[in-house]
DNA sequence: ATCTTTTGTTACATTTCGTAACTAAATATA
DNA sequence: TATATTTAGTTACGAAATGTAACAAAAGAT
């Protein structure tokens, strides 16, 4: 469990998108940039993993971070390039989903 | 963190691609049918938790599982149909990866 | 002085993960 | 017979990630 010469970019990558929420982010962003509240309320995910989920995207530069000194004040993120060259993989991922998952009860 | 009205498949689909070692291990399968040893080998996953995705996937109908009771025992893994309609996913993730993903220190 | 709103943070219980040791099956070897 | 070998797991247990809910800061509105 060390090194392996599975493609090392391939690797960090899925590292990245193979983390809870990370992914649904990265498709609720693609619809534009967002304030913190608005994702959260579209998502089924807390806030507090939300905030930390961000600033883990922020450092991997997919998102970038706006504060707006408004009152309240406004937090906005947006996409990087990097962050929309998913939208692909993304779409990929939905037509498979649509073609293949099927619900059960517990969806 | 209710109902949410999120395409379900997709939502589906990212949670069992977000989930860790799911992408690496659908990826390291779509080489071919592979017997437990080797995915081990490939990928840097204990044996347990390899037992559990596998198990996970095999309930999900990603991946079937066959055993041959030679001497010692051979168990190997297939990829279904929908496991292996995955491949363009993986396709763009590395695209995606190869262009834009960089490597540090830890990587 | 208190209320309201947004964007977080903290504390704590639950779940998942990682590591290493152990087991089962079934033959080969001493 | 007793021991060794090999694959495919399982178990025990500490470490890390996650989920829930309560709390905090900022700053204008009442």
């Amino acid at each position: 469990m060390n090194d392996f010469q599975l493609c090392p970019k391939f690797e960090k990558g899925m590292k990245m998108l193979g983390k809870r929420w990370t992914g649904l982010i990265i498709n609720q962003l693609l619809l534009g940039p967002q304030r913190f509240s608005h994702i959260k309320a579209e998502l089924p995910i807390s806030g507090k993993l939300l905030t930390e989920r961000l600033k883990e995207m922020e450092e991997e530069e997919l998102v970038t971070r706006k504060v707006y000194a408004e009152v309240p004040v406004r937090v906005e993120y947006e996409l990087t390039e990097k962050g929309k060259a998913l939208k692909p993989v993304m779409k990929e991922i939905s037509k498979w989903a649509e073609e293949w998952v099927e619900l059960t009860e517990e969806n």
